[in-house]
DNA sequence: ACACTGACAGATATTGACATCTGTTAGTTC
DNA sequence: GAACTAACAGATGTCAATATCTGTCAGTGT
């Protein structure tokens, strides 16, 4: 692995596109703006990324890495597996609502992405539904929980909160009951999976 | 009440209004394409209705009640509060699919509704909150269902459902494992209501 | 007196000429 | 010769002139 001192590299190209994006917003940036950011041509972010698209999908992966990154460390840690759930879905949604209110311009790209559902999304959902189902699995081992298909579950659980971490319900997340509702729906789920 | 031969009555307008918007969808209906179905001047509709956003939203509010009107009769049938409330639960989710296919136009009208909270919406919400609050609270009263706050289950419920039924998500309705994933989701919901 | 019309002001939408952007490639630089 | 630039065609976005629409109201007909 060459490290090439000279040359433009995709982490500084993918840098200056998250800064154009939260500066202009996805309305605004352009492939000139990133490119003039780092002193460039257009033509040479083009080596590096096919195309505008790919590079705004890009930037997002990362972005969204970032919120779920941290979610990881609560899978595997020493407690309950419905402790583990419930935590690791308030993580999820806490990251989410935070995002919207402190990030507006690169949650709007990510929302832009999420109403056409493209394999980023795809993704960084079957990478959710990996980590619930991993906690689901946990419990069953445990009986703790009872359900008959634990990847089916983990989908379900993801389905039945979707109101509070789907960015296309993120103008409701300013309602002062989001809070109470989310508690609510995470407590019926729980019980819910609960074997009996 | 007197019947008015000769003037211009509220339903035929709404009527008209609907057929209009059927026709050529929100963006491009207009209060004088009303008036031009009903032969008169667009001046007339308005002595029957305030704004434009009022016609829309009587016409609407029509469509939604021919939705939700039927799902009252599950209420109360003779049934198990789960089995009622499973039925009402898909009755209202193959009502909004069949819906978002086969009136694509309203159903935009009701989209453009739904993303800015209007109260016509609330109103839809508060309504369908209602019925599931009388099946959940008479399962409560048979002792099959176990909740603390039947208002915020049915709540609950709604939200935890919402990705099946709420207009933002209609594009994912498509998909051929829906049915399977709302049916999961109904089964968890119902698990989680239940008494033990 | 009542329902309706038609002309109007202001708001909103459409259009089309123009500017900028995206993505490609031949050519320059080191 | 690999990394980059610069000029380009076609696509997309912008903006201001223009057209249409919304909502009002004085006037018409019955």
């Amino acid at each position: 692995m060459a490290v090439n001192e000279s040359g433009l590299t995709r982490e500084e190209i993918l840098q200056a596109a998250e800064e154009v994006l939260r500066r202009f917003g996805p309305a605004k940036a352009t492939v000139v703006d990133v490119a003039r950011a780092l002193g460039v041509s257009h033509g040479s972010v083009y080596r590096h990324f096919a195309s505008k698209v790919a590079l705004r999908d890009a930037v997002t992966a990362l972005w969204l890495a970032r919120i779920t990154e941290p979610l990881s460390a609560i899978v595997h840690q020493a407690a309950p597996a419905s402790t583990r759930l419930r935590m690791w879905l308030e993580g999820l949604v806490a990251q989410k609502h935070a995002k919207a209110k402190f990030e507006p311009e690169l949650f709007a790209t990510y929302l832009a992405l999420a109403v056409d559902a493209t394999d980023m999304v795809r993704t960084h959902v079957a990478h959710m539904e990996g980590d619930i189902a991993a906690i689901i699995a946990d419990g069953v081992a445990h009986g703790e929980f009872a359900v008959a298909d634990v990847q089916a579950a983990a989908r379900a659980v993801l389905d039945a909160t979707a109101r509070f971490h789907n960015p296309v319900h993120a103008s409701s997340w300013t309602s002062p009951q989001i809070d109470a509702e989310f508690n609510t729906v995470v407590t019926l789920v729980l019980a819910g999976l609960r074997a009996r």
